[in-house]
DNA sequence: CCACGGATTGGCT
DNA sequence: GCCAATCCGTGGA
């Protein structure tokens, strides 16, 4: 973790990037939580981009609203929303303000704090060794994992309390692409990122 | 005011 | 593979 740590937050200028390469770039970074003593980390292994201007599917689709007002800040914020009345995802704004650009983490392979976020997600011990690939392997179960909710939607990515580190830079040849998962509108748009063959995506 | 459905998950058939 | 859970944001009357 500390060699990690040591290489330091993605700053805004990162994030106020065209939408596609922030999500792809974003794959291989390290997502961090910090809770009390605890640091809170996994590495990115999915994602997906959302657009504002024609992209049906995503929530800044139809303009600005309270809860999507924070997708058309400049890129650098988190926005999280809650959604089938049980689940909670969280997002990286990209982009220049009134774009409307996000990035939905979608999955994550967890490096730091791991009984902290099997507490917060089972509320007990791994009942086997598999269960740990069911802890991160989502974007609801990462938001529960890291206990994130919208009380963290609008932070500042590059403050204190989360944000994302600099990681490996994850090659071509092993970023998978396919279709958006869970979406009824614009499915066919091809952005959704992976690295190819990780154990924790949400699918393969 | 009310109706609808969702960027998901987990349990049951 | 199918489907219920469960809240609330959004849009139309």
């Amino acid at each position: 973790m500390k060699n990690y740590l040591a290489a330091g937050k993605l700053r805004k200028s990162f994030y106020r990037r065209e939408l596609l390469d922030v999500a792809r770039s974003l794959l291989g970074k390290i997502f961090v939580k910090v809770d009390g003593k605890n640091i809170l980390s996994g590495k990115i292994v999915e994602v997906e981009g959302y657009h504002g201007d024609f992209d049906e599917a995503a929530h800044s689709y139809r303009g600005i609203t309270k809860r999507t007002e924070i997708m058309f800040e400049s890129g650098g914020y988190l926005y999280v929303y809650f959604t089938y009345g049980t689940h909670h995802c969280c997002n990286v704004v990209t982009g220049r303000k009134g774009q409307g650009t996000a990035v939905l983490i979608r999955a994550v392979e967890p490096l730091s704090g791991i009984d902290t976020m099997i507490k917060n997600r089972f509320g007990r011990k791994l009942k086997n060794n598999k269960e740990i690939f069911n802890l991160t392997s989502g974007p609801g179960k990462t938001c529960q994992a890291f206990g994130i909710d919208r009380k963290n939607s609008g932070i500042d990515l590059t403050a204190n309390e989360i944000f994302i580190l600099d990681g490996e830079k994850i090659k071509s040849k092993d970023i998978g692409v396919s279709k958006r998962i869970g979406i009824s509108r614009s499915v066919e748009l091809p952005w959704r990122f992976f690295i190819k063959n990780n154990p924790y995506l949400s699918r393969k």
